[in-house]
DNA sequence: CGAGTACCGGACCGACGATCCAGTACTCGT
DNA sequence: ACGAGTACTGGATCGTCGGTCCGGTACTCG
């Protein structure tokens, strides 16, 4: 077939950013100009994923969706990424990534924990569909320089072996499940389905009664309730620092 | 009660109840003259559902997969059920319904609570797609009953308002981000896995010098971990029993 | 025995992740 | 200056998915 040399089947998407350069017959163009933008990177690719997972949440990112944000076809993308989890991964680790890290420790591991895991909470939630994206291993660069700063910190403190392992592991995971639990509220609208729940939970107060008369969720603080918990967690790790002997 | 007979709202589907409360039971019901089979029920289907999600991932279920398991069509399926995301609801329900609560308090509550957080745990480790699965609200009739047990056993330590709050908050946080960590690595051969993670760390260890020393993954006791670091937890919650005024 | 209803499934829709392969733009050695 | 090689792009397409339409079947009740 001869029309498959001519490309241009009517639909070509070649629009420049301005879309201007006149939608012409290819072969009328001598000169097409030059690539019209930076060729597309890993990096482009992962930050317009992470701002379209920002807008339309994690259901509505797909390649194709992308790859349009982008102004390319969807195939392109694949050059740069071998699949769509890639891109999630990616992604993920730029959330990490936007944790500040402390050049130096302070020496007050408390305060320098008690921040790292705030700021990290906020990060995840500042995306809450990297909280349910969280179901893989976190082994990306900006992941594991904060872990590096979080154990050395502990490490600081005086902690090691299996005090070191537990503590890491407590209070990772406790930031990790908060932020979970959260951005899976937070993905309805909140007030009404906080509000739904509770109206559950009264009329069936016979069979939840401790929840029906504590467990109220409308106006529940979720900061106050995080900062609360991880203060029960670092008096736990507080305590085993003053019970267990000093180190060399 | 013949529920049978109803004929409900017209137009809505009507799905018969789920969960174990116990509802009219088959074998009551006038006189059964069933089909050759079962005429499927939404347990039938969420059974089959945890089933298949345990032997092949979650990746890999699909309505029309599940229904073949089913030994009926897929469109069959949404006679009993909404959407796929009901069956995930569901099924994430029926784990959550394998951890035994007691039937009363015993009066430690150190003790309660561990093992509801231990047992907790388990349960979703056996099915570890289900800590993925966990980016939404739980408010099954199953979880419920569980966060019930879990506030009433805080309440009868002394817990009130806010402290109960952080300490339930804290405890379901600490296991689901456990979970869901573990889960995230047992998902590949974690063996090999972990290996592979151990051997990046050496690699990089002068970008991650305390992991490198410290972080080992082989041969980590996650069992370990998670009791130790809900030792720190409980420790905190303790603390701030003894510190606390006495409730009338 | 006929009307009603609970239940079933083939055919179909739009969309998705991914791949094939034929191209086009740039680079570089010579 | 130019041709070979490489970096990058996208149209067409494949197999599959969640979900719906609508007609069919098996059972129940009056």
């Amino acid at each position: 077939m001869d029309m498959s040399a001519t490309g241009e089947s009517g639909t070509g998407r070649r629009a420049p950013r301005g879309g201007g350069g006149g939608g012409g017959d290819v072969w009328l163009r001598p000169r097409p100009a030059r690539r019209q933008a930076p060729p597309l990177t890993r990096d482009r690719i992962v930050a317009e994923a992470v701002a379209a997972l920002d807008e339309e949440g994690e259901a509505r990112l797909t390649m194709r969706r992308l790859a349009e944000r982008l102004g390319t076809g969807s195939t392109t993308l694949y050059w740069h990424v071998e699949t769509k989890d890639d891109v999630l991964d990616l992604a993920l680790d730029a959330v990490f990534g936007e944790v500040a890290v402390p050049a130096e420790h302070s020496g007050d591991w408390r305060a320098e924990v008690g921040a790292l895991a705030g700021e990290w909470r906020a990060a995840l939630l500042r995306h809450p569909w990297s909280a349910a994206v969280l179901g893989r291993p976190l082994m990306g660069p900006n992941v594991l320089a904060r872990t590096e700063y979080l154990h050395a910190a502990l490490v600081g403190a005086g902690l090691h072996g299996p005090h070191l392992t537990a503590a890491a592991y407590g209070l990772a995971n406790y930031v990790i499940g908060s932020a979970m639990m959260q951005a899976a509220w937070a993905s309805r609208d909140e007030d009404e389905a906080r509000r739904a729940a509770d109206e559950r939970l009264r009329a069936e107060h016979d069979r939840y009664p401790t929840l029906a008369e504590h467990g109220h969720l409308v106006g529940k603080d979720w900061d106050e309730a995080f900062t609360h918990g991880l203060r029960y967690l670092l008096d736990g790790i507080a305590a085993q620092l003053a019970s267990g002997p000093a180190h060399p």
